[in-house]
DNA sequence: TTGGGTTGTGTGTTCGTTAACACAAAAGTA
DNA sequence: TACTTTTGTGTTAACGAACACACAACCCAA
């Protein structure tokens, strides 16, 4: 075996082939204009050297534009979608060179038919790819036919939704990590008590990925027989504050063991600061995602751990895979679990300005 | 403002400065031979329009091949190495088509003498750059002045040398490393009780990142006005483990109400197994690595959390900083420190299999 | 003032791939 | 048989940057 380290060339191929350099890219290409015996033996010579394209030369060459659409609820909606953006956008800015451009649809997260709007302008273009938050279940469906009928792939991030089958899922197993809760909880908890499960706006959005992080959850104490242990459920559908107060007032009065909290969502500072408001310090607190408001209760010690939903890793990890498809024809998984990282006040600073996985 | 997305090529500025390609080419690599008026101003008009050279053209012409030595731990001596270098490994794969290869030099990390016979053997050849894990501080120094002088860009991972100024150091915090196991061990602590700190092969190994691990360690406990804990602390020099467990022996029947380890590198296993054994179960265990033997007493609960000082990562990590630096001529950090990840049974799976950061 | 050197400039080739084009030979149609 | 079309193949100009080379125009010394 030679020590070529020399990658092999469409000429080495059409120099083995005894053909031009022009039937070889024919039949890479599937172009056709080729005699099948002739096409047969330099597809046998492909595989035997295993040829691989250099995408530095077809990027060069290319004039392929590819324009990818980006259907995300509007950033200034919460700093949630703004790092989901941010991490869009530095992938963008790499791939600019070899061609691709992103569209930004943004929608309000609370409106469906804000979705719905946008989806449709989106549709009238002709986009390559597209990547698109689906936290409205009902409205994405059509859209997704509609897509699926036009051959337009799609990948979805940050909400599953488990009977669709787009090109691809990027986001984070919630099962697990109402699991992962369940396990931070209990290992912070020693003697029996109550603990509390809080889901704010299950209404408003779609709380299917809500549900599912519960039961993780609950799974969690169950499968470790952990029956010592009473789990209560409380629903905050309105945000506002007194009305807030008011309810979990209520549950800690009735329940005055619970000595833990899960927030099923980034909404987590709200408990924070009511039960450092009510000095009730030794209650344990677990939620979701690096919110500036989260990070401040982190570092009072309100909250003990965040699991961080990564939105910045999301989105570049979406970006990247639509990227490997279309330009690098790489095949892609059709499920992308990112890890459930676990954040403290003691290891916090190290994700919130770090950059997130780019693979 | 126009629209014009196209970025300025060498051809654009040429035209404008009404001169040909090579003398802006001359001008771009300060090759001379061109007139200081006609320099002047192709300098102004590449500033005006912005150019950055197409990195994609370059790397296609571009003959020039960067070599760059690395000087780790043999894999063979622990899955944390091999790690290590598949990191290495895998970044080099995506970098050999811009022309840069990896030679390596592994020595065994037991023997300081055979870290210098390496480093001495890659002295003699000429490297672009030189990624080396400096675990013999003593030895490093001598030949860190020699590269130094010879102007050949090295970074230092994995291991910090407090000193020393490489051109980039990757790795973790570890006093901040050691701050958020205390963390993790007080939170599953409630009632006063003593706290082992185990350090495995003080001597053999540079053990100054051990002891920076003790001190954060120590200061989680300080600073949060931790008395009540009584911190204990262990040397094991002999992996010989009837000498292991007498030691452990003799300090769990001195010290009875010891509920919790930190181990300060990835041994941890040892003490997990010498704990179930003893049937201790209810000693929280702290340590550091997903080895494989690691990996299996986090699944059994023996061990409670694992920080992964990502070896992947930290291997890809530094390559990608020198290609950054060689290959696209950008401005590097001079110190890179990666996320303290923190595992668990529940959140084990997505470090283990999924793929290291690389930015 | 002829030869040798320096300075400043432009041209041409190269990298690997793509795709338009040219052009035979074969096949099909009247 | 005399055409048109199809099929199969080779050639070549891009893409943007790098660099070797060609070659004037000038300077200076013998």
């Amino acid at each position: 075996m030679k020590e070529t380290n020399k990658p092999v060339t469409i000429t080495d191929i059409a120099a083995k082939a005894k053909v031009s350099i022009g039937t070889v890219d024919r039949v890479l290409h599937k172009r056709g204009r080729v005699a099948t015996d002739v096409e047969k033996n330099i597809l046998r010579i492909i595989k035997e050297t295993d040829y691989q394209p250099n995408i530095i030369a077809r990027a060069l060459v290319s004039k392929k534009h590819y324009t990818i659409a980006v259907l995300i609820p509007d950033p200034s909606f919460g700093s949630y979608w703004f790092d989901a953006k941010q991490g869009i956008e530095k992938v963008a800015k790499t791939l600019k060179k070899y061609g691709l451009t992103v569209k930004y649809y943004l929608f309000n997260p609370d409106k469906s038919e804000s979705f719905t709007e946008q989806a449709n302008v989106l549709s009238k273009n002709n986009y390559d790819a597209i990547i698109l938050t689906p936290i409205f279940h009902n409205e994405v469906s059509p859209f997704s036919e509609l897509w699926k009928k036009a051959e337009i792939p799609h990948v979805f991030f940050n909400n599953e939704i488990p009977d669709y089958q787009p090109l691809s899922y990027i986001g984070q197993d919630n099962y697990q990590s109402g699991h992962l809760a369940g396990k931070l909880i209990h290992y912070g908890l020693t003697s029996p008590c109550s603990i509390l499960m809080v889901h704010f706006n299950p209404k408003i959005t779609n709380a299917a990925h809500l549900e599912i992080k519960e039961k993780g959850f609950r799974n969690y104490f169950t499968q470790n027989n952990l029956q010592q242990f009473d789990l209560l459920k409380l629903e905050i559908s309105d945000e506002y504050k007194p009305t807030f107060i008011k309810q979990m007032d209520n549950v800690f009065q009735t329940n005055p063991n619970i000595k833990a909290v899960f927030v099923t969502n980034g909404k987590v500072y709200n408990v924070a600061e009511y039960l450092s408001q009510k000095y009730l310090s030794d209650v344990k607190v677990v939620g979701y995602d690096l919110l500036p408001q989260n990070l401040h209760y982190l570092k009072q010690n309100s909250i003990s751990f965040l699991i961080n939903q990564n939105p910045k890793g999301q989105g570049s990890a979406a970006l990247q895979l639509l990227a490997d498809r279309l330009i690098f024809q790489k095949p892609i998984p059709q499920l992308k679990y990112l890890p459930l990282d676990i954040i403290t006040k003691e290891n916090a600073n190290y994700f919130v300005h770090s950059d997130a996985p780019v693979i």
